[in-house]
DNA sequence: CTGTGTGCAAACATTTTGCAAGCAG
DNA sequence: CTGCTTGCAAAATGTTTGCACACAG
C-alpha cells in the first residue's frame, strides 16, 4: 500500500490535474477552490461546512453546494480525499495526503482528534500474523466523551 | 464466522424491561419485537433492514419504520445496542451484548476473524488518557488477505 | 466549437416531529 | 383512567439529478 506522502499544495494541485486530464475532465476554478480550501484547513469537513467556508472566503467566486458535493464525490473515488463516518452530524472529509492516523471521536460534540500509535500497529501486525493474513490496511476509531463535554455534564442540571 | 453469545435472551430482556421501568416507558410488543429480533440476527442493520425484517416475520404485527428508528435510538441512548457507521448511506446498529471484540476482515473471501487484544485496548485507553477522554467504545478493523486467498492468488491466473 | 461543468430547482432518501387514536400500567 | 406509544402524514435534513447556459480545452 502506498500511502502518499505529506505533499504541499503545489504537488497536490498536479497530481488533481493529472487525474483531470486522465479523465478527460476539466480544471476548474470552483474545483481548485475546493481542493485549495481542504489543503489549507486540515480539518475533517461535512460538505456544508465546506460550502459555507468557501463562500465566506471567496465571496467573489460562484459555486452551488452541489458542486461541492460532485467535487467531493470525484475526489473520493480518486483517493485524493477519504470520507469518514462518525454516527454525529453526516459524512465528513478529510485530505488523504496525511500521514496514516486514526481518529477518537466525541460522542458529544463531535470533535475528532487524530492520532497515530506505532505500537498499536505493530500489535495489529502481530494479530494478523498469528491468523495468517497480509494486512492492507484498518479502521480504528475510539469513541468517547471529551474533556469539555464531561465537565458541561457534571455542571449542567437541565 | 462462529457467534459468540454469551447473553441469553431472557436477560437481555429482563435488562431492557428494567430500563423502560426505570423511564417510567412501556413495554410493548413492538418494542419487544425489535428487541427480539435484533437478537436472533446478529447482523448489522440499518434502520429499514431491521424493519423489513420485521415485517417479514410478523405480518400480524403491525409496525411502522418511526417506531424502529425511535426504538433503536431509545436503545442505543441506553447502550444496549451499538451504532456503527460503515461507508456510504447508512449508520447500521447491533446488539452491544455480545463480549467486545475486534474484526479482522479478509478482502477477497469475505471471511472474518473475531480477536480481542488487551494490550491494544490498554494502549486505546492510554491515548484516551492522554487527550483527556473518557472512552465508550471503539471500532477496530484489519482488512487484509486471508491465507488461503493469497495461495489461491498466486496459483490462479484468470 | 465540443463536450464537460455549473448553479438552480426539483427529485430522492433518510430521519424526525405533530397529531389523534390505542393501549400498558 | 392517565399518559406513554403508535402509525401516519408531513416536515426537516442531507444528497443526487435534470436541465439550460457557461466555459475549459
Amino acid at each position: 500500500m502506498e500511502q502518499i506522502e505529506n505533499f504541499n499544495y503545489e504537488e497536490l494541485l498536479e497530481a488533481f490535474k493529472a487525474l483531470l486530464k486522465q479523465n478527460s475532465l476539466k480544471f476548474t476554478s470552483q474545483r481548485e477552490i475546493i481542493l485549495q480550501t481542504l489543503y489549507q484547513n486540515p480539518h475533517h469537513f461535512t460538505p456544508e461546512d465546506l460550502y459555507l467556508l468557501i463562500k465566506e472566503n471567496h465571496p467573489d467566486l460562484t459555486i452551488g453546494i452541489t458542486t461541492v458535493y460532485r467535487t467531493l464525490n470525484l475526489l473520493e473515488e480518486n483517493s485524493l480525499v477519504t470520507s469518514l463516518s462518525f454516527g454525529i452530524n453526516g459524512k465528513k472529509f478529510e485530505l488523504s495526503n496525511k500521514p496514516h492516523h486514526d481518529h477518537l471521536i466525541c460522542q458529544k460534540c463531535g470533535k475528532i482528534i487524530e492520532f497515530h500509535d506505532p505500537k498499536i500497529e505493530q500489535l495489529q501486525e502481530k494479530i494478523a500474523k498469528i491468523h495468517d493474513f497480509k494486512l492492507t490496511h484498518h479502521l480504528m476509531q475510539l469513541y468517547g466523551i471529551c474533556k469539555k463535554c464531561q465537565e458541561s455534564e457534571n455542571g449542567e442540571n437541565s
